[in-house]
DNA sequence: CCCTCAATTTAGATGAGTTCTAAGAGTAGA
DNA sequence: TCTACTCTTAGAACTCATCTAAATTGAGGG
């Protein structure tokens, strides 16, 4: 398995936390699952509504934070910061980036490929461990 | 003048509030003041704190958010995002990014030009009117 | 099977950072 | 000097996130 959670081999949420260490309980299954199939990088507040209309299990707010926190010390999410007072998640764990549409506020992600020769622009007084880039226009097809 | 305030000719807060429409209270020019001479993209706190033990002007924490917004908007200082939950703040208002020392959490400062390529990366799917790369690692020297 | 016990979930309290409110202070122009 | 608007202020309120302590769950051992 690479660190892409959603590209290879079809996997599901509770696999997934297995192979990382996480007790799958319904509740981190079904948040999982939910970051899984999203593209919307959704916040905390998004992942709450979104499981608590769709799903027969019960789901606090606290149990929220503590999953989607448990989840990112596993290493099954990532945080994404894009405008100040709130975090949002993102189930692809690889290298990549964001596109933000100043329109619509839709986030997109974008490959590290096409991005990756940042990391040596920098001189020598400096020793990269990672970058991060935040684009930010249009999207001119959806 | 260029939109870098801390370089070409040497320009008083006072000064570039006016150029900048905004009315200079001696609230204003201190906490402007304090923003163009420092280098570490401190926090509202940061400049409250800062600006309350060196001054004569009393300062509430309203003020300081009052303010910052103030010249955020006036373009006078950009907003800084580099972990949840804070704001910070940088009186460097040309096109630039950031490079966070992951040891000492200390933010430096650099330009675009040394990233400046990164623009034209992109497919003709995106519009890019701007971006901003936040690296981590560790600084070599200083 | 059914205890036991540790891990998980929960509602609500709490905390950090920021914004809002409404009242007082300052100040430019008549 | 008065007026009228702008700015500042203290504290309340708000938002997002974490903490607390009690209830629930469920896996492993008898």
């Amino acid at each position: 398995m690479t660190d892409h959670n959603t590209s290879d081999k079809i996997i599901t949420a509770e696999q997934l936390l297995l192979a990382r260490g996480v007790k799958p309980t319904p509740q981190r299954v079904v948040i999982a699952d939910y970051l899984l199939q999203t593209l919307s990088h959704p916040t905390a507040d998004d992942v709450l509504s979104a499981v608590s209309e769709a799903l027969p299990v019960a789901l606090s707010r606290a149990t929220v934070y503590n999953t989607l926190n448990t989840l990112k010390e596993a290493g099954v999410i990532k945080e994404v910061l894009t405008e100040p007072g709130r975090v949002r998640y993102d189930a692809n764990v690889s290298h990549h980036h964001h596109f933000v549409d100043v329109r619509t506020g839709k986030i997109v992600d974008i490959p590290a490929e096409k991005v990756e020769a940042i990391g040596e622009l920098l001189g020598d007084q400096y020793k990269v461990h990672g970058f991060q880039v935040l684009f930010y226009g249009e999207l001119k097809q959806n």
